[in-house]
RNA sequence: GGGGGCGUAGCUCAGUUGGUUAGAGCGCCGGCCUGUCACGCCGGAGGUCGCGGGUUCGAGUCCCGUCGCUCCCGCCA
């Protein structure tokens, strides 16, 4: 950082000074993090926003600042000047930036009291959540919140910076819109204006961003807050960020190209070793096949194998039935573990929560024998067959799943992460990214008689639009190390293709017509191909910032004001009543009573 | 909406089968201390055991309800 414009409270940061700063004179101005008080001597650590610096008060020659120095406290705010010191060898610091110097306080100002914190500020320590929101400007105080947030900004002008030298404009959509009720729930603003009408928040700045396309920006960039109303997670809050970009006259390979080039950026700020791109692309069927997942962890192995070809002529009934009824036998290897017999119970159990009906498990033995309990019911070639599927070797666990394609995918490839965290299969700081594509452009919902689309409504097929079952869409998945970053498409710029798309979700043309109506207008007017993806960004920066586990990426914390699990901030103390007067004028009458606390 | 976990000092936690005055570390307050950097030493204060009800001679501990936090399922086109 450049020096701060001297004043009368500092002219340098704390966290500036150096050996060869020694003998300047300098006034620095922050919080006491630590005091050392030797009676006689004594050390204050003083914080501001670029770090810590030792100051020492002399009783000799400061009198007065060091009978000041004894009465500070923890978190009090004060400005001291006086000569920056080179410290004796043998009193450096070598765990401190600033720590071969020391400022010489000649004088201290306190500027402000401060209240022992309700928790402390000088140690990395788990803390009630709860606790740490109430006080949100003090836990941000501490070095890891601070640090995440300044990691967050730089993530941004390097986003910022990237897609400035890739033309892009930033522009900002409309927060009050309108609600569009398919999808998550929308949070809801009344209009005073029009009582009993609505705007909604936006969930993504999606159909404003085609039309910006429309109205002939070329490529569009915004850092975009989205809004959902529904229950939050751990990755999941009711408002959060992201990178949204689209482009005009562009295919796949141009919107993919650039998110590589910005991404790229974006993981060289901590130095996240990540391949450089292009990044390998995984057709969706082979995700789902091979991992069972949409978003597959590749940094290890135990792929899921197919097992249908080697139980073709089964005579066991829980395989055969299984196969004859349009199922699937599936299995993973989940090699040589100590895995005792209450363990392979758990696992059933997970299996029978995902919706199997069960979880075959088989230890393999030499001779291509079997420890299982369905060893009898398979003949000698089936084992082998199944053995050989599996590239099984002697002492192995088998872990196969009969049942629905749908089902063996879900439950066998969260099985393979529930090992791989239980047997710490990943090797420390290996990170693998790759796209996801050729995604089917619907899925069957028989229940509702129509065909749901896997992605939005505005994603372009490809293939023929009277067999939807066999169609694509042009979409494409960014997924890092199992956590989807993100996903985008090429969109729908043919009114006809629209329209039909449409009505295969089950939205009829008036029904199209009202809640997508302008959509459907700009469209007659000229819409350039256009494409482009949106990109969670709080997620990217929790994952750089370290705020994860194998199997989950904490967001709150790379969010400035986060929310609750029930979507409340203990800040602010919102949602919160409003009087009767701000109901009035909007029209509106709250049936039910608000909880009390 | 459903299920699991948690709630004890300012913080992080321990608390046996229901049994005397509910503990520890850190922090806080006071005293001593001139080279510390998680300073050290001595002393001290500090508790609605989330809240309400019940069982019991007796409840931090058991039961019911409730509130809050958290994780998962549903939900998240």
């Amino acid at each position: 950082m450049k020096p701060p414009r001297p004043n009368q409270y500092r002219d340098t940061w704390c966290g500036d000074p150096r050996a060869a700063d020694a003998g300047r004179e300098v006034r620095v101005a922050g919080w006491v993090h630590r005091r050392r008080d030797h009676g006689g001597l004594v050390f204050i650590d003083l914080r501001d926003r670029t770090g810590l610096l030792q100051l020492v008060f002399h009783p000799e020659s400061a009198p007065e600042a060091h009978a000041a120095a004894r009465e500070l406290r923890p978190e009090d705010v004060v400005s001291a000047a006086g000569p920056l010191a080179a410290r004796d060898p043998a009193n450096v610091n070598p765990e401190m930036s600033t720590g071969e110097v020391e400022l010489d306080v000649s004088a201290v100002d306190k500027l402000a009291d401060a209240e022992t914190p309700p928790f402390p500020l000088d140690e990395e320590r788990d803390l009630d959540e709860l606790l740490r929101m109430r006080y949100r400007y003090l836990d941000l105080r501490r070095d890891r919140q601070r640090d995440t947030l300044l990691l967050r900004d730089r993530v941004n002008q390097t986003i910022r910076r990237t897609l400035g030298e890739r033309d892009f404009v930033e522009i900002e959509t409309p927060m009050l819109t309108r609600s569009t009720p398919e999808g998550a729930r929308d949070f809801l603003v009344p209009s005073r204006q029009q009582p009993g009408s609505f705007f909604a928040l936006p969930q993504s700045p999606q159909i404003f961003k085609e039309l910006l396309m429309i109205g002939g920006f070329e490529r569009y960039f915004q850092i975009a807050r989205c809004f959902r109303d529904e229950d939050p997670r751990a990755d999941r809050q009711p408002e959060f960020t992201q990178l949204d970009l689209e482009m005009s006259f562009v295919d796949e390979e141009d919107v993919i190209a650039t998110t590589e080039a910005v991404m790229h950026a974006v993981f060289a700020l901590t130095g996240f070793e990540v391949p450089a791109p292009p990044w390998p692309r995984m057709p969706y069927d082979d995700a789902i096949g091979r991992f069972g997942i949409d978003r597959p962890d590749t940094r290890f192995g135990m792929e899921i194998a197919d097992l249908g070809e080697a139980l073709a002529g089964t005579e066991f009934k829980v395989f055969s039935g299984a196969l004859s009824a349009g199922g699937v036998v599936r299995g993973i290897n989940a090699g040589t573990r100590e895995v005792a017999r209450s363990e392979l119970d758990g696992l059933t159990e997970l299996a029978k929560r995902l919706g199997a009906k069960g979880l075959v498990w088989a230890f393999v033995e030499e001779e291509g024998g079997w420890r299982s309990p369905i060893a009898k019911f398979l003949s000698d070639a089936e084992r082998a067959a199944i053995g050989s599927a599996l590239d099984a070797s002697p002492g192995d666990l088998l872990l196969l799943v009969a049942d629905r394609p749908q089902v063996a995918a879900t439950v066998l490839g969260q099985l393979r992460l529930e090992l791989a965290e239980r047997f710490s299969l990943v090797e420390e700081g290996r990170h693998d990214i790759h796209w996801v594509v050729d995604f089917p452009m619907f899925e069957r919902n028989e229940a509702e008689d129509r065909w749901d689309p896997l992605h939005h409504p505005f994603t372009a097929p490809e293939g023929d639009l009277d067999d939807p079952g066999s169609l694509r869409s042009r979409a494409y998945d960014l997924v890092l190390d199992g956590f989807e970053l993100g996903g985008g498409s090429i969109r729908i710029h043919d009114l006809e293709v629209q329209r039909k798309v449409f009505e295969l979700i089950g939205i009829g043309p008036d029904d199209a017509q009202e809640r997508f109506g302008f959509l459907l207008d700009a469209l007659r007017y000229g819409a350039p191909p256009l494409g482009g993806i949106a990109l969670g960004l709080d997620r990217v920066v929790s994952i750089l910032a370290g705020w994860r586990t194998l199997r989950e990426v904490n967001i709150r914390e790379s969010i400035a004001f986060p929310k609750t699990a029930t979507g409340a901030d203990p800040l602010t103390g919102a949602p919160a009543p409003v009087e009767e007067r701000q109901l009035r004028d909007l029209g509106l009458r709250v049936v039910a009573p608000p909880k009390s606390g």
